[in-house]
DNA sequence: CGATTTTTTGAATCATATCAACGTACGTGG
DNA sequence: CCACGTACGTTGATATGATTCAAAAAATCG
């Protein structure tokens, strides 16, 4: 819970006796490599935050590959928002691609958390805000660069994450094929 | 105002009072087709509301094309957030594209706003997490759909709207060129 | 080690871009 | 309210970035 309580008071502050009241909404636990958080046609009950390790979230399309829409590591939330929001099925699934400890809250605990706390409708508006704003910036990356560029973009922006997962993880992230992303890393070096 | 207020009421629950309160912060304009609220290099400082008409957030790439990243409508919020967040220079154009009628607020004002008014958070927390969700299922469209798809889609989902707007532009959003749309209609009839 | 997972190769193919030219519509000032 | 100019839309030929598929090579894991 550390990760968390620290993310909080980046945002707003709160005092000792508020840090153990928040405990008491949140849940944290363990989960391995290859673990589900959610799966496509349920519905999005949790919102998470990453405490260590990594998820990814992805849909599974016609020909019935996989592709990745976002990662999530240390200090970010993830849930699939429309989801969580309405409570109605998702059509993406989020699974653990490292061994992982997570924090969650559900839909229903996360109002009261609200109610209870009205300050932390401050510190979820700044994290959706953030979040948000890290989207507009991405889908102007996505139509700004090639496929070669979203790479190298994706490489020095992310210095060393790119170890932590396969490649072909990397590459359906970034929109396109293994095959051609390994024909971009031959180019270079 | 009414378009904002009543916006707000979905979310939240304000008396006169307070509704009158809110008015205070808010600035209502109305701007002529092509005029420009936020240009490249300059900070965001205004979180927009579109009570009226049409705006466009585009940038310019390497080879001097305009490339629309959103639009917006009647009842949605606009800005680059992470200039508007930090204050710091945006790599985007805001637009109008119809006559106008925009209400806004600046980032000092808003936080004023929310300090005297701290229910204004949930409102814009609520705000933003939709926003956040719809571009959450956007990337996914991007990913999943042919370019075809991504008109069709776009044509289903917002009936009327591409009448509002230029086809060239509607390519530009939708990420292919004016002469690639030109051919999808071809085929269709 | 052997078994699975991940990465690389190369050839054929496809979706979409580019460019230049022509056709159409539309709004603005005379 | 017409005519002109500019903005917008279409067409077809050619080019290209990226995909597909099948298979081999390499890395990782139990």
């Amino acid at each position: 819970m550390k990760g968390l309580i620290a993310h909080i008071k980046n945002y707003i502050s709160i005092d000792d006796n508020e840090a153990s009241q928040l405990l008491s909404y949140f849940k944290i636990s363990s989960i391995v490599k290859k673990e589900l958080l959610l799966k496509e046609g349920e519905v999005c009950r949790h919102n998470y935050f990453v405490e260590k390790g990594c998820l990814r979230m992805y849909f599974v399309n016609d020909k019935g590959t996989e592709q990745i829409t976002q990662f999530a590591i240390e200090n970010w939330w993830i849930a699939d928002y429309m989801s969580f929001d309405r409570q109605t099925p998702s059509p993406f699934y989020i699974q653990a691609i490292e061994n992982a400890e997570i924090i969650s809250i559900d839909h229903l605990r996360q109002e009261e958390l609200l109610k209870e706390m009205p300050k932390m409708e401050r510190y979820f508006r700044l994290v959706l805000q953030r979040a948000y704003a890290a989207h507009q910036l991405r889908i102007k990356f996505l139509y700004d660069f090639s496929k070669e560029e979203s790479y190298k973009h994706f490489i020095s922006g992310f210095p060393g994450f790119a170890q932590r997962i396969p490649q072909y993880m990397l590459a359906s992230y970034l929109g396109f094929t293994p095959e051609y992303l390994s024909e971009i890393r031959k180019k270079k070096g």
